[in-house]
DNA sequence: CCTATTTTGTACAATCATGAAGAAAAATTC
DNA sequence: GAATTTTTCTTCATGATTGTACAAAATAGG
């Protein structure tokens, strides 16, 4: 099986020299977007390693020469899952820049993501800290540590909003900034039960008035 | 093991003659109980049969015999932990009573209840939406009843917090129901990773204030 | 005491998950 | 082409989980 020279699309595009040995066969990016969708649907204690394996269409010694164990493709899950989440457009809002707009357009795509998702998987974060948190000493205090991160850059938003007079200055800045974390945290848990797009943007909609978030 | 005739802790306590046969050798909500604990710390998937019985602290042939699955435990333990709930004050508010203290008084009491639990596991329900809703489809559906049941007390609250002039009318009654199940969803979820009773109440009166539900 | 009924204890077979070990395959380097 | 390196495939032993089956135990009723 020969492969195009050009075909390649290893782990981060910029090697250029093939390493020594037999080449794997099978994409890592692809085998872990897979990886990443089962734990999202299932939990990371519903899935097996074997599980794992036939999802990601490779053997089990593929799996265990290539990630080691299931909590370390699970961290790697993640971290591709984060890539993709609505909120990371939050850390990309720049000083000077309005922030209302922004964080009313990722709620927005929040809303249009966990509907248009017919398993209803809602939030592979928060369904992960449901699950691990207090539990998988190191799993649990990895995605802590991600909504702790959340709540920094809420913090900052609203401290930046305040600054720039979109909203009224919030008393309790972390409070608020945590206010925050906990009803988007919600509204993914929700949305397992709410479907409807339009439904959760109402709902996210009377939150967002009430912080001073409410449309121009 | 002769039995007081008075110490009988039965199916619902209303029976008088016991049953021909052998007599059951547990406590049936000691041992769901149990069950409950370890499904709230662990979760549904994660918890054998096996990891049930022993739990329960009875054999496998009386689990199957007593119980017949681990679905039906489940049921039975949420039923059991749905007893305990702070929430469960807010079904008991008559017409007249004032709604907006009561409600303070359940979301401080969530606060307690989660700093107070060691293991930080967060709130049963919640964390099983997360978990089996859209994968298990029974019990996704039945704890997912349990949420839209939520909805509906709190619409009902809502409605009569501002019939009683506690509260401005909210435009939009069932979205901002939705939005206090979200919202305290998410408080269950932060509440594992914010384990300060004083900081989870904090970020709560940001919200209740924001809502109308501010201290007198 | 004998029978019927129900729970409990034990044993069993089937399935599956796990991790390791080693042979075979596919590549690089010399 | 030979040596080296790394991946893939296959196999194996071990242990856990499951559901069932059946005997033993405990009780009620006659």
């Amino acid at each position: 099986m020969r492969e195009g020279a050009g075909a390649m699309a290893r782990t981060t595009g910029t090697e250029s020299k093939r390493p020594p040995g037999r080449p794997v066969e099978f994409d890592r990016d692809v085998a872990l977007r897979a990886a990443m969708n089962k734990f999202w649907k299932h939990g990371f204690e519903a899935v097996s390693i074997s599980d794992l394996a036939e999802a990601m269409a490779i053997k089990r010694s593929s799996f265990y020469n290539s990630f080691g164990s299931r909590e370390a493709v699970f961290r790697e899950a993640v971290a591709v899952y984060r890539q993709g989440v609505p909120d990371a457009a939050l850390a990309e809002i720049q000083p000077g820049q309005a922030v209302v707009p922004v964080v009313r357009k990722v709620f927005r795509d929040i809303c249009r993501a966990r509907a248009a998702d017919p398993e209803a998987r809602g939030c592979l974060i928060v369904n992960s800290i449901g699950e691990l948190v207090g539990v998988n000493a190191e799993l649990g205090e990895d995605i802590a540590g991600w909504m702790r991160s959340g709540v920094k850059v809420y913090q900052g938003l609203l401290r930046q909003a305040a600054e720039q007079g979109e909203i009224e200055p919030p008393k309790d800045l972390r409070a608020t900034a945590r206010a925050f974390v906990a009803f988007v945290s919600g509204v993914n848990t929700i949305s397992k039960v709410v479907r409807s797009e339009r439904e959760l943007w109402k709902l996210c909609e009377t939150f967002l008035e009430r912080y001073g978030f409410g449309a121009a």
